[in-house]
DNA sequence: AGCACGCCGACT
DNA sequence: GTCGGCGTGCTC
């Protein structure tokens, strides 16, 4: 006998733990960790799915021996997940604090079963005499041994089940079950033309107002089938056109299988580069070094992606697999487009547009070892390669690193982790590095590799830094200064190309009435609205939700109203007011709403087909056009203020990035910074490219105000429709949770109490924090406390509609 | 999450 | 007397 652990598949808190189920002792158990069970669960014995986490072959308390139920069959053949994956979710739950199958799920490929099915079976070899209601029931198996419970519900109702699940306890009637799985196999309507009528016939049979079915009829078609989507584009028409030539018998309609499978890139080769001298002292230190985790901290344009390649490749010839994050699939085409023009058909790109079959698909091929390079954001992390040999995070001062919902991992924190438990290397990879990264490359955590030239020393752009303050002085009241339209017409005149970043997106940020002030505000948040003049619409940035633009103040009824701040949509349009002749096309997700809007917009950039780009955080990753001469930042303020720890830093790294998109090519490069805090230590340290300086200044201050990387952050949010229900349910437990620190009389440093959240409304909840700040070293004891009162005996009735989030290690605090 | 048990009000 | 309302508590 073999005892299983088993974690369900269910969402509800109450259920996130171990189930022990039996089994009997055989071989094939001892390897069925990480598949899928199908186990009896509750009174009615329900066929529940869940995944074995551990098996054992003895349990910790005998006496609840009778209380265990056996499985009903082990679902998988081969197991899921490895336990080494499984090792690395119990870390997971335990480091932040989520629950066991979100920790699992991490690691697991979307679901491929459909349903269970369930029968009954009547026991031919108990002879049972049926009682009172139980009469028609057994009368319903004269027909028929077995059947399905759906088909008896239908007959006898749902309340049958009662007298159902007896005669199952009484063996006179046994539970059946199969479960139904997805086929993964998906079909796609194809279009030909019938060969059985020439033109002129087909004709004939078409009125004369049928313009687009004739279309469709007389014209050309690339190939001789025809996908519904590919008709559509190309004649420029509906489906009703398409229904009715297929009636007519004019269209064939064919029912094809997808393959999957084939999942192509257009790319091209991307050829192998020599590396400069610092390139290849970087990837030597690498491969050579005794050390697992490396931290290269390149300039813009030094190189960086060549030096992974060749890692990666060295990583093929060793027959070991490898991952590469980046922060944002779609915003990075330059990334992928060398890897898979590297190393082609081997390469899996997991990005969020996949379907579902489309990631069981790769999931699956990964997991065979046909794909061994993993290119995706944070979360191919949990890509299911063997034989690990490299992890490559770019551009790991990325905020997307942190995931946002639960479990609210830190990618690096888990990389580490996992190079830990498979004995891989790991490399970061920035331009301006996180400041607690450094730090720890500061402290040899990480070894750390400079590398300070850009390829075939190709210059950094200068930085102008622009005090908008003067320009105000000198009458200037436009968004340009007179610099950046200056040297707006003069790259323009030389035919190379503009970037002109602005980190807001719509018109105008918000609109307040002239006479008494007021703000307008959206209905279920506590933030004002933004003013989309497309659209012609007030947007709420947090919640979506729309309003008219108001026709009078809904507070003193005035019809005056003034805009404030300037978004890129406000950008776009004095930009095209000012350089009329300019080709100008702006980048955000407003503009971005199709799958390959991004990817048009980067091959328009390549093709030259745009002077000006204009664009939000978007366009300040990764991009790589040669013929860029000219970044403008046309209002660096707009973060450095944020009452956020991580501002300052935030704000270099964005002009830091931002201005590396100029100057890659033969054209020397030029960064105007537009600024009313000309000052401020994040904006002169990035002029300079001085990050060395900039972070022995902000590591000072983080050490002096007490932030990470020296002390560490829980973020715990408390959110309900009722602002003193979550005003007094978050003092409870503050107090709860006082007291335990209290009692266990250990010297752990505590600060903060439960304040209103700095937005005290989102989406009609009001919110209302606690920060924690400790010393790394209690870490692991005082988020057992964490654990203890804001989730194990957070139960109280009366604040039910209160949810909670606890974040640990947090990237912002806002 | 389901599901059963159980303790109260409105009915044939 | 009973049907059924949903509050409470448990699931290996």
């Amino acid at each position: 006998m073999l005892f299983l652990d088993i974690i369900l598949f269910s969402k509800s808190k109450l259920l996130d733990k171990t189930f022990t189920y039996k089994a009997e002792d055989e071989m094939s158990i001892n390897l069925s960790v990480g598949a899928r069970v199908l186990v009896p669960f509750g009174k009615t014995n329900a066929p529940t799915i869940g995944i074995i986490i551990s098996v054992r072959s003895d349990i910790n308390e005998p006496d609840k021996l009778e209380n265990i139920k056996s499985i009903y069959e082990i679902i998988d053949d081969v197991p899921l997940i490895t336990k080494q994956q499984i090792e690395l979710a119990l870390w997971i739950k335990n480091e932040y604090l989520s629950t066991y199958i979100d920790a699992l799920s991490l690691f697991l490929p979307p679901s491929d079963i459909k349903s269970i099915k369930l029968y009954y079976k009547i026991n031919k070899k108990i002879n049972y005499i049926p009682q009172n209601d139980d009469v028609e029931i057994i009368a319903a198996f004269k027909s028929s041994n077995i059947i399905e419970a759906n088909q008896l519900y239908k007959l006898y109702g749902e309340k049958i089940q009662k007298q159902l699940s007896k005669l199952v306890d009484n063996s006179v009637l046994d539970l059946k079950y199969t479960i139904l799985k997805n086929t993964n196999q998906r079909f796609i309507k194809l279009y030909s033309k019938s060969k059985n009528y020439s033109i002129d016939e087909g004709l004939k049979l078409l009125p004369k107002n049928a313009t687009k079915q004739r279309d469709i009829w007389l014209n050309e078609w690339d190939k001789e089938e025809m996908s519904l989507n590919e008709i559509l584009t190309k004649f420029n028409t509906s489906n009703s056109s398409v229904n009715k030539l297929v009636e007519k018998n004019l269209l064939i309609e064919n029912n094809k299988k997808i393959d999957y499978e084939t999942m192509h890139y257009n790319s091209c080769i991307y050829k192998k580069h020599v590396l400069n001298e610092e390139q290849k002292n970087a990837y030597d230190r690498i491969i050579n070094s005794n050390n697992k985790f490396f931290l290269l901290h390149g300039i813009t344009g030094s190189g960086k992606t060549e030096i992974y390649l060749q890692l990666v490749e060295q990583m093929l010839k060793l027959n070991k697999s490898s991952i590469i994050l980046v922060p944002e699939i779609s915003l990075t085409p330059q990334t992928i487009e060398r890897f898979v023009g590297r190393f082609g058909d081997r390469v899996a790109v997991l990005h969020s547009k996949l379907t579902a079959s489309q990631r069981l698909d790769q999931w699956k091929r990964i997991k065979k070892g046909e794909l061994d390079i993993v290119i995706g954001a944070r979360s191919a992390i949990f890509a299911p390669v063997d034989n690990l040999g490299i992890i490559i995070i770019d551009e790991e001062h990325e905020y997307s690193y942190k995931s946002s919902i639960d479990p609210k991992y830190n990618t690096i924190d888990v990389a580490i982790k996992r190079c830990q438990l498979e004995d891989s290397k790991l490399v970061l990879g920035s331009a301006t590095p996180s400041i607690e990264s450094y730090y720890h490359a500061k402290n040899s955590f990480y070894e750390l590799i400079e590398i300070k030239n850009r390829i075939e020393f190709a210059s950094l752009p200068e930085i102008r830094v622009i005090d908008m303050r003067e320009e105000l002085n000198t009458g200037n009241m436009s968004i340009f200064s007179k610099s950046l339209y200056e040297e707006i017409l003069l790259t323009l005149k030389r035919k190379e190309q503009v970037i002109l970043f602005l980190n807001k997106r719509g018109y105008s940020s918000f609109v307040s009435c002239r006479n008494c002030g007021y703000v307008i505000k959206c209905d279920s948040c506590d933030v004002s609205m933004t003013v989309h003049k497309q659209k012609n619409k007030l947007l709420c940035h947090y919640c979506g939700k729309t309003k008219k633009y108001p026709s009078v103040c809904p507070n003193c009824g005035s019809n005056k109203f003034k805009q404030f701040g300037i978004g890129t949509e406000k950008l776009e349009e004095q930009t095209k007011k000012m350089f009329p002749n300019a080709k100008i096309k702006r980048v955000d997700s407003d503009t971005m709403n199709q799958r390959d809007d991004y990817q048009n917009i980067y091959e328009a950039m390549k093709a030259n087909e745009i002077d000006i780009l204009i664009g939000t955080q978007m366009i300040s990753k990764g991009f790589d056009f040669p013929n860029v001469s000219l970044v403008g930042i046309v209002a660096a303020d707009s973060t450095i203020f944020l009452p956020d720890f991580k501002s300052a830093e935030r704000s270099f790294q964005l002009i830091t990035q931002v201005s590396g998109r100029a100057g890659r090519g033969k054209a020397t490069g030029n960064v105007i910074v537009q600024t009313y805090n000309p000052d401020h230590y994040s904006i002169k340290y990035a002029k300079e490219y001085d990050y060395e300086n900039f972070y022995n200044l902000e590591i000072k201050l983080r050490e002096e105000f007490g932030y990470p990387p020296f002390m560490n952050i829980i973020l715990i949010t408390i959110y309900g429709p009722n602002m003193n229900d979550v005003k007094s349910e978050i003092g409870e437990y503050y107090d709860d949770f006082i007291s335990i620190l209290k009692s266990k009389n250990k010297d752990i440093s505590m600060i903060g109490t439960p304040h209103i959240a700095p937005i005290e409304k989102i989406n009609n909840n009001y919110r209302y924090q606690l920060l924690i700040k400790f010393d790394r070293s209690v870490k692991e004891e005082l988020i057992k406390y964490v654990e203890w009162v804001f989730i194990t005996n957070r139960n109280r009735k009366k604040y039910r509609s209160n949810k909670i989030s606890i974040d640990i290690d947090p990237v912002s605090i806002l």
